[in-house]
DNA sequence: ATGGTCGGCAACCGA
């Protein structure tokens, strides 16, 4: 059966609640995985996704700042938020998905929203920047993030690194330009191959090909200048990786009145 | 080389 699953830093959940309505009605995940929902839980609106077929709600939230959520049409099993470098900002959520979502075999889906790391890609004098790096590093060390050779797990999210050459509009010129650094790339391609997690949307759109899912808030025509970096992200566990058919970027949502500046990307699985 | 825009929440912080 097929699985979809979607990412999406949606930059307030609240305020664009409709333009998230009009994504699930037409791409119809079967589960959402939101980032920087900016809501706490008790203001999530959970009324609005039980009306849309969305029951099944995993919230790690606060006020203003950060925060995701993972909501779904199929039960989960479970679900756990895990805090990183000792602080509570919201930025992890995870869910299993089993036996009740009708799956023989159950799939762990974690969620993430990995820090941006402010302007300065200095460490010494952007404590940010620093925040960062260590979040990158917590990832890479983390036990939970290393599912077992047998095991189907799958981490999306907004990892705000652009690793590749061709994730970024111009790699020379973003070279010194946080999300596509040496030191935080390096750091992010460790931490996967520490869980030895598969880049999917690169296995299925190899470079050279060009790949965005965010394009800056500042520029005059996003559009015609294209100055786009891949900040979000789907990694598979060696188990999945030959189950995901597809993976859509649905870049039109850039250009909606009001948008996010990250557009959803949705993996589809035949599980 | 520089500054450009958002959202939350009520002055700036974070992105």
């Amino acid at each position: 059966m097929p699985l979809k699953i979607a990412t999406w830093n949606i930059n307030s959940v609240r305020l664009r609640i409709d333009l998230v309505a009009k994504f699930i009605k037409s791409a119809r995940p079967d589960v959402l995985c939101l980032q920087e929902t900016k809501c706490p839980d008790d203001a999530f609106p959970l009324k609005r996704f039980k009306r849309l077929g969305y029951e099944h709600v995993a919230l790690n939230g606060q006020k203003g700042y950060h925060g995701v959520a993972i909501v779904s049409r199929v039960p989960f099993e479970r679900s756990s938020a895990e805090n990183f470098c000792g602080k509570t900002d919201c930025r992890h959520i995870s869910v299993v998905l089993g036996e009740r979502a009708g799956l023989r075999e159950e799939i762990t889906l974690h969620d993430f929203y990995v820090p941006a790391g402010g302007d300065e890609p200095d460490p010494e004098v952007n404590p940010k920047f620093q925040h960062k790096l260590d979040f990158l590093d917590e990832m890479r060390a983390h036990a939970g993030l290393r599912p077992a050779d047998k095991a189907r797990a799958i981490l999306v999210g907004d990892l705000n690194v652009a690793p590749l050459e061709h994730d970024v509009w111009s790699h020379k010129q973003m070279l010194k330009v946080v999300s596509h650094t040496p030191i935080e790339c390096e750091k992010l391609d460790r931490a996967r191959d520490s869980g030895r997690w598969i880049d999917m949307m690169r296995v299925l759109t190899p470079e050279p090909a060009k790949l965005y899912t965010w394009w800056s808030y500042r520029a005059a025509d996003w559009r015609a200048a294209d100055r786009g970096r891949r900040l979000d992200h789907v990694w598979t566990s060696g188990a999945l990786a030959g189950q995901v058919s597809k993976i859509t970027v649905a870049k039109d949502y850039r250009g909606a009145e009001r948008p996010s500046d990250h557009v959803p990307v949705m993996a589809t699985l035949e599980v």
